[in-house]
DNA sequence: GAATCCTTGATTGAATGGATCGAGATTCTA
DNA sequence: TAGAATCTCGATCCATTCAATCAAGGATTC
């Protein structure tokens, strides 16, 4: 697994879009400045994340986007899957992008079944976390950097 | 991480070799048609993996490629760092290539907390996977297979 | 010294990734 | 109902990486 740009943006904009989460929109160019993010990027990235069915949006004037169901319902795994591909570091031992590749046996390849251990512990891992859970790590991350700075003071 | 078509070979190469493993050295022809490799793109992957350290060459009539080192002592997590790069998911968790990201604040980044998770978890596996480890899980894929084979007949 | 094989670097062609643009559709508001 | 704000969608661009091939050259052995 590899993530890219593109991923890493779809995951920060979901985690801002977590932290805020309510029934109001919020608008791609407040995301896109509050995150570092190049909003015209940022707009297609949206685009794909509400065609996997993780966000919705709003149009017009007071348009934007919020998620499309609670935080505790979207999956980490799932995101990337939808947004890069596969989770598996190789195509023949991904579960839901496989991919044959071209060794002389399959069925006999020790690369694959060693590959197939790293894939089940990256799934596992994905897999258990949500979005909740990314939101719960960034308010806790963010509560300890602010204690730090009290002790300072 | 992303195990390339060039890690796969070159993976598939140094088992090919570590079930081979003595003095006498294999010729890249040899390697080439038995892992289905195109020879040129073998060529190229197996000069690298001679300054990584891991194989040695003869050259001549009579040469060719060997370990540089006994299987136990070659660890797949190391061979992959040559020849692929970061085992890390995204730049900025990792050890060895580590890069930084755009993000507002990394100290404070969820997405870089689950990550490092992801990490660990590759980087623990691959570790403590060794070539021999491969050797040994290729044989047994054969004998099991040849079993099965018996149990047919 | 000829045959064989490794060495090195250049090159190519395709795919991928990051990013931008423009025109269109939709919705709100004045 | 006009127009402004915002999302939508497809096209395009550029740089980089990947997979693969090629060519010239050097080393080694028989």
């Amino acid at each position: 697994m590899k993530l890219t740009v593109r991923g890493e943006y779809a995951l920060r904009a979901l985690t801002h879009l977590g932290l805020r989460y309510s029934p109001k929109v919020i608008q791609i160019s407040v995301i896109s400045s509050a995150e570092n993010i190049p909003k015209r990027f940022l707009e297609q990235i949206l685009n794909d994340l509400r065609t996997g069915g993780f966000v919705e949006s709003r149009r017009g004037v007071a348009g934007g986007y919020r998620l499309a169901k609670p935080p505790e319902k979207i999956v980490i795994a799932g995101v990337i899957r939808h947004i890069e591909g596969a989770l598996a570091p190789i195509g023949c031992v991904s579960e839901n992008y496989y991919e044959k590749c071209n060794c002389p046996d399959e069925a006999r390849c020790a690369l694959r079944s060693i590959m197939k251990e790293v894939r089940d512990s990256i799934a596992h891992l994905l897999e258990k976390t949500t979005l909740a859970n990314l939101v719960t790590r960034a308010e806790k991350l963010k509560a300890a950097d602010l204690a730090d700075a009290d002790f300072v003071i």
